[in-house]
RNA sequence: GCCGACAUAGCUCAGUUGGCCAGAGCGGCUGUUUUGUAAACAGCGGGUCGUGGGUUCGAAUCCCUCUGUCGGCUCCA
């Protein structure tokens, strides 16, 4: 398996370096930048001066790909002195190249920390060089550790998928090249099946179905990144709010209420002023107030609690809010509902004593498993720690981290064992986290819940709790979303679904159609409607003057969970034959009295269940 | 914010090298039909071709500006 690995990652390097071979022969003054492998695959950076590659173009590099695979020539490894090197890259006219080298030069190792080591054909380990690694095919020379292929013609199977701007070295102000992209997997069966995956997601974006499903708008008028909820989407979202407040009530968690905006003062006390001014939406009063919309609620929070002084018999005190924060996000950023201006958390901080961490933690773990257990998700996680060798990018003392980390660490073991990502250098700046990643129905990975201690803000805030000993003792703070972002979230359900809700969240969850418009049929078709919405079910009738077959079809196609057809048979009997959503049935259409069936789907809402028991 | 592509009816899209009143399907509205599990039939509306400017006898089409969308980069409490 690990052999594979290596295998899979020498084809798509060696394809990097194809790439950049057929990109030379084609612009022969091409310049290039870096090419590493990535995800699925690889990418090269080249700059064409005046000149640039666009899609039309792909045609042509890639069948200049398959020449130079075709000829299946050798990757000859071969070493040179810096000096030689640099030599080299000023010959063959390559700047880029050269400044990399000289940087090594310089440092005499890989002191370009945002330059991968293999990319300057350097040893992995960081150890001390004075040759750099080279490999030639064919005509085509480039710097470059390996590993590669054998020779050009065992690059498995590939395809360039598009071409984007890139700064160099991933510098903003630094020139932005040409990032020439593609996929590479070792068979065409292996590249067929993700080109599918591709087509899939594609086919499920949030951002169509949102459309054509009528879940959220955007409006030129109010502005990028602001999403106006429909009534149907306001219903999921609504849906999914209220089961994550009822987890959180039955823990004791307490609603609170915050204005949207607060003077500046607020955030240069937390800090947070400082940091990401830039990112505020600010105003300014008539008399020459500063104020700003929220970006975050802690830092409100914490003014409830330190509204008057508490005791450690309080503790913990549990907030919870679902609410709207706001950031002035660069609109280069901005895409449907995965980043947007204007988010909805559905947020909640615990503000307790150091030893009352991990019992809260657990509670929270808890409700986030039951959560995105009732979304068919499954979880992993990542303890996110500080970096030790960089401590200076963090608030507070070495002991409260490793302290705190420890504590994070052991309740990890205790809930699952060893069966966890570690990141190192991902802690947020005032303290550990565990952060949760959900799968999605096509494989994909989503940075969902996280769980955050914070010791910092308590500390600017100086938050205490009078303890057994009648001392102020300082408490810590934990943040924690399950949702996370209800926007962000929204996007991940709805692809995650394809639109394809389950009961307890379809925005209409039964639609009646009627075979024919009489008054007796339209009559009983809401009668059965008024018996559902007092079961508080969401139903629609259709009675438009349409064909049967053509109210069926909409039905299908607006994913509608139940559709019941209301004829003369259905009022004599008083039962029906159910027409169940694809994805729901596993059984044949059974016929059953009508308030059955009702109470049936009332009772799967309730439960939240993801199959039909019908 | 940066690089690149794109913007035609509510939706999906056609509109030849600039040239008569800018088209189709679906949806909408009206009428006929009274329908039994994925599309009944007919008719009628509907677009200052994203915005503002320019070139031209003439612009959806060419140039510039702005706005927005998409793919990336950078950023993400």
């Amino acid at each position: 398996m690990a052999q594979k690995q290596d295998d899979l990652y020498a084809m798509r390097h060696s394809l990097a370096h194809i790439t950049a071979d057929a990109v030379q022969r084609l612009w022969p003054e091409a310049k290039f930048g870096v090419g590493p492998v990535v995800e699925h695959g690889f990418y090269y950076d080249i700059d064409l001066g005046d000149e640039k590659v666009s899609e039309d173009d792909f045609k042509r590099i890639e069948k200049e790909m398959r020449k130079i695979i075709g000829a299946d020539s050798a990757f000859e490894q071969s070493d040179k002195p810096v000096d030689e090197a640099i030599t080299w890259a000023r010959e063959a006219k390559q700047p880029y190249k050269e400044e990399l080298l000289n940087d090594l030069k310089r440092a005499g190792t890989t002191s370009a920390k945002d330059i991968d080591a293999a990319e300057l054909g350097l040893p992995s380990d960081g150890s001390k060089v004075d040759t750099v690694g080279f490999y030639t095919n064919d005509s085509f020379t480039d710097l470059c550790r390996g590993p590669h292929v054998v020779s050009t013609g065992k690059t498995g199977a590939f395809k360039l998928m598009r071409v984007a701007g890139a700064y160099w070295r991933g510098k903003e102000g630094n020139p932005q090249m040409q990032r020439l992209h593609g996929i590479a997997f070792a068979t065409k069966e292996e590249l067929d099946a993700h080109l599918h995956m591709l087509e899939e997601a594609k086919r499920r974006d949030h951002r169509k179905l949102g459309q054509e499903m009528d879940l959220f708008v955007f409006s030129d008028l109010v502005g990028p990144g602001l999403p106006l909820w429909t009534p149907r989407g306001t219903t999921i979202r609504t849906e999914l709010d209220k089961f994550v407040q009822e987890m959180r009530t039955e823990y004791g968690y307490q609603a609170v209420t915050i204005p949207h905006i607060t003077k500046k003062d607020l955030y240069e006390k937390s800090g947070h002023w400082n940091k990401f001014k830039d990112e505020l939406f600010r105003m300014t009063t008539r008399d020459g107030h500063e104020f700003a919309m929220k970006p975050m609620n802690c830092p409100h929070h914490t003014q409830i609690y330190d509204s008057r002084p508490r005791s450690y018999r309080e503790l913990p005190i549990r907030y919870r809010e679902t609410t709207m924060v706001y950031r002035d996000e660069q609109t280069g950023e901005l895409g449907g509902l995965t980043r947007v201006r204007s988010i909805t958390q559905d947020d909640a901080h615990v503000f307790c004593r150091y030893s009352q961490v991990k019992e809260e933690s657990l509670k929270i773990w808890d409700i986030i498993e039951r959560f995105y257990g009732a979304q068919n998700m499954e979880l992993s996680v990542r303890l996110s720690m500080r970096d030790p060798e960089n401590p200076d990018g963090y608030l507070g003392s070495s002991e409260a981290w490793e302290s705190t980390q420890a504590q994070l660490a052991e309740l990890i073991n205790e809930k699952i064992g060893d069966d966890y990502e570690r990141g190192i250098g991902e802690a947020a700046f005032y303290g550990p986290k565990i952060d949760f990643k959900a799968k999605d129905a096509i494989g994909r990975e989503h940075q969902v819940a996280t769980i955050q201690l914070d010791f910092n803000q308590p500390e600017g805030f100086d938050l205490n709790c009078i303890n057994e000993n009648g001392e102020k003792e300082r408490i810590v703070m934990i943040h924690c979303a399950v949702a996370g972002s209800l926007e962000r979230f929204m996007s991940i359900l709805i692809e995650h679904t394809a639109g394809k809700f389950p009961v307890w969240l379809a925005p209409e969850q039964i639609r009646l159609i009627t075979v024919n418009q009489t008054e007796e049929l339209i009559a009983f078709a809401d009668t059965v409607a008024a018996q559902a919405g007092e079961l508080g079910l969401r139903v629609v009738v259709d009675n438009s003057n349409e064909s049967v077959g053509k109210k069926i079809r909409e039905s299908e196609k607006a994913k509608v969970p139940y559709t019941i057809v209301i004829g003369e048979k259905e009022v004599e009997t008083g039962e029906t034959t159910p027409r169940v959503r694809g994805d729901l049935t596993v059984q044949e259409p059974s016929t059953l009295k009508i308030d059955n069936f009702l109470k049936t789907v009332h009772n799967e809402a309730k439960t939240r269940s993801s199959h039909t028991t019908i």
